[in-house]
DNA sequence: CTTCTGACGAAAT
DNA sequence: CATTTCGCCAGAA
């Protein structure tokens, strides 16, 4: 495991806080992670194993659809399987089905102000 | 070492 | 709406 590949944990900690019947966008994690990008955080989850714990499949872009690649349809299944309604467009509302981010407990855990954070949330998927 | 290619996203055109 | 541009990182060729 290289070195600056390190950042992979730290996405793959808040990908797993958030809960069945919900999502979150790249730019969401992205955003409670300093340093890392919506890219970073695409990249991170292509390396997921298969065989993981992490809900890979709640991580959607932010314009509410499943970005394309081999086995969209699969993430597609999981998440309708999980109460997640989308559009006939394939879109998800994000007022219904967002995660409202991590348990205050977390903020401090990760040295985040609640400033900060109420800042960053002002700009997630609306 | 250089180049290319992606689970992104926001803004400009 | 659809495209393009750019930032940003890792791994393969």
């Amino acid at each position: 495991m290289s070195q600056s590949a390190k950042y992979y944990d730290q996405v793959y900690a808040i990908v797993r806080l958030v809960p069945a019947g919900q999502v979150a966008s790249y730019g969401m994690v992205a955003s409670l992670l300093p340093g890392v990008t919506a890219r970073m955080v695409g990249y991170a989850m292509a390396g997921v194993p298969r065989d993981t714990d992490i809900p890979w499949q709640r991580i959607i872009n932010s314009g509410g659809k499943i970005s394309a690649r081999p086995g969209s349809g699969r993430q597609y299944d999981c998440l309708k399987a999980e109460g997640v309604a989308f559009s006939a467009s394939g879109r998800v509302c994000w007022a219904d089905v967002r995660w409202e981010g991590p348990e205050d407990s977390w903020l401090d855990e990760a040295g985040m102000d609640m400033l900060d954070y109420l800042d960053i949330r002002a700009g997630w998927p609306k």
